[in-house]
RNA sequence: GGUUCGGUAGUUCAGUUGGUUAGAAUACCUGCCUGUCACGCAGGGGGUCGCGGGUUCGAGUCCCGUCCGGACCGCCA
């Protein structure tokens, strides 16, 4: 037997048991007389202590491990001479009696310590190390909880976990598939799975009227610190719903979530159409935790002979409360933000209402002290407020002014971290126009219902069609997304022809879906979360890989088995394969 | 594909206008210390300044290229 206990159950009334604890060496503490050792394993840390004089050898042993050695010590537990009552265990110690390296260890070159000195090269390349800290041990056990809750939850209200296939077939649409070169059909691939959708649909028409699975999904896209190529969803999908049940189920679940795992209970969910998020946040995923909405001033301001918004599709603009006391340094650096690359505004303009009640805008040439007045009823701004306006094309001018919002939002402490905000953005497009294809692509997914009243205007104004399709987003993170689906053939393949596709094409991708569709299909719906997002918002940081046991590199590298990797020409032989890296 | 920040001791970083022997903290090693818990004190070792080229009497510092890492835009139905 290795031990008795671990390192974080031993408390003052097991005093004068004899035990046995195996772990990592955190530290040596060496006083001349006395050393003492912090043992440490996922559960806590134990003190062990040696006292020269009552075993010199024992000690020398102790004085000579090192940082990260495996042991397994063996002693009876004692109460402290000073007690420590920062950790659980702080008011025992183990007085040592025999001591047993069960593996050695090199220096590590980071610390394992809350706070670690690693940067995020070498915490990724030894991250079997990074996960010994407890902020990794913390995330991993919140992901296990969130898991474990959600099944919990999925199995009361009587949905079914059914496993979907990893290795599927490629589709033109959406993300670009990561492909498996098929060894037994030379010239032909495998794709991974960017969502179970057709499966869990298919699932629907074999009468699974309530499927859930928490699943890996694969995108093969650049990466962002909320974005992993391999990332996992809580896909779920039910029968004989409409929207409005959907809703309820899953914010029954996020309810659920937050209410187990966090002890919070939820506020309302807040319901939105995607035009009116749209024009109040210029965002479809809103931090609602502050208002600061959108006004257009287009009426207001125009013709006046400020060139910047005459010519301008959308001026528009948001007031920031108690931001008047910014300096002309402070609104400098907010131009210099809308005018990153990134953000690509041309220009800001501001307007401030000083305490005493005056205005002083950045336009005074264009706009007198009545003009400016008007803005100020038009934002609802008092004194001490900050306005802040945008101009330019439409679409592009709300996403700008979203950002800065954000900004701004973030500057006056107003996206509070322990508050939150959920909502339902609701009546999203159908389809979206591209103006480099000259064709319609679908907003969510095409096998995306429409609004049943709006099915005529597929032939007419297609662009104009709203789908049965929502977001649930929390903080401005989206979290999850899902639609009632298309369960008639003849409408799927509608959509498909919208879509572009030849009916030869349709038949080739998505055969298998209409074929099922012919069968008996019932009306379903459903939607999937992103659960590492789930838990990087529950531990509260923007950044999933934190939540990942092993995460992938901005590059899409694992720094740890150093992949992807160069494969052997005899298996690019049996793949039927051939490499040329063009320069 | 693009924007931007960074790469100097094991690690995290500082390094002025280009100028003597490249520093700090921490980690590591040695010694001292009987109640520490980020122990303390004294001493020590440790550098291809990412790599290649250029400018210069002289480059960690300036220029060009390249590689690597972080954040972001495009992309992500």
């Amino acid at each position: 037997m290795y031990r008795t206990h671990t390192c974080g159950e031993l408390r003052l009334e097991n005093k004068g048991s004899e035990v046995k604890l195996a772990g990592w060496v955190q530290r040596v503490r060496n006083m001349g007389g006395m050393t003492f050792i912090d043992l440490r394993d996922r559960y806590g840390i134990t003190q062990l202590s040696f006292n020269v004089e009552k075993d010199e050898a024992l000690c020398e042993q102790a004085r000579k491990l090192g940082r990260e050695f495996v042991i397994q010590a063996t002693g009876i537990v004692i109460e402290r001479e000073s007690k420590n009552k920062q950790i659980a265990t702080g008011e025992i110690e183990i007085q040592v009696t025999h001591l047993k390296v069960l593996n050695a260890s090199d220096t590590p070159p980071f610390t394992i310590e809350d706070e670690t000195d690693g940067g995020e090269e070498l915490r990724m390349k030894y991250r079997y190390l990074d996960l010994r800290r407890n902020p990794l041990r913390k995330n991993l056990e919140l992901r296990h909880a969130l898991g474990i809750e959600t099944r919990k939850y999925m199995d009361n209200q009587g949905f079914l976990e059914i496993e979907t296939p990893y290795l599927i077939k490629s589709t033109p649409e959406g993300a670009r598939d990561f492909v498996v070169p098929s060894r037994m059909h030379g010239g032909e691939f495998y794709a991974l799975p960017q969502s179970p959708q057709t499966f869990k649909q298919i699932l629907m028409v074999g009468g699974y009227d309530r499927y859930f699975q928490i699943v890996r999904c694969f995108r093969d896209e650049d990466l962002r610190a909320d974005r992993q190529p391999e990332f996992t969803q809580i896909d779920c999908e039910m029968a004989f719903v409409e929207q409005e049940d959907i809703l309820q189920t899953f914010e029954g679940l996020v309810r659920h979530l937050f209410k187990s795992v966090k002890g919070i209970e939820l506020p309302e969910f807040v319901r939105m159409t995607y035009d009116e998020a749209m024009s109040k946040y210029g965002s479809d995923k809103p931090d609602i935790r502050f208002g600061m909405e959108f006004v257009e001033l287009n009426k207001m301001v125009q013709g006046k002979g400020f060139q910047v918004f005459d010519d301008a599709e959308l001026v528009v603009g948001i007031c920031a409360k108690g931001a008047a006391t910014y300096t002309r340094k402070q609104l400098d650096e907010l131009t210099d933000f809308v005018r990153k690359p990134q953000i690509g505004a041309k220009g800001l303009v501001y307007c401030r209402v000083n305490e005493d009640g005056s205005l002083k805008s950045s336009v005074d040439k264009f706009f007198d002290e009545k003009a400016l007045e008007n803005w100020t009823k038009a934002f609802g701004a008092e004194k001490g407020d900050l306005m802040l306006i945008l101009a330019g094309d439409a679409n592009k001018t709300r996403k700008q002014l979203n950002e800065l919002r954000l900004e701004m939002g973030t500057q006056l402490g107003l996206r509070i971290k322990d508050s939150y905000r959920p909502m339902w953005v609701v009546d999203f497009p159908l389809l979206e126009w591209d103006e480099d294809s000259k064709r319609f692509y679908a907003m969510h997914h095409p096998f995306t219902s429409p609004k049943p009243d709006q099915i005529g205007w597929l032939d007419t104004d297609p662009g104009k069609v709203k789908a049965n399709a929502y977001d649930m987003v929390i903080n401005g993170v989206e979290l999850g997304g899902g639609s009632i689906r298309i369960h008639d053939q003849k409408l799927q393949a509608k959509m498909f022809e919208i879509l572009g596709f030849s009916k030869e094409e349709a038949q080739k991708q998505f055969g298998f879906l209409m074929g099922a569709f012919k069968y008996g299909a019932p009306p379903h719906g459903g939607i999937a979360f992103g659960f590492d997002r789930l838990a990087a918002i529950f531990g509260g940081t923007d950044s999933i890989r934190d939540y990942i046991a092993f995460p992938k590199n901005n590059a899409g590298r694992d720094l740890m088995i150093d992949s992807p990797a160069t494969i052997s020409d005899e298996q690019l032989t049996e793949l039927s394969l051939k490499v040329s890296i063009e320069e």
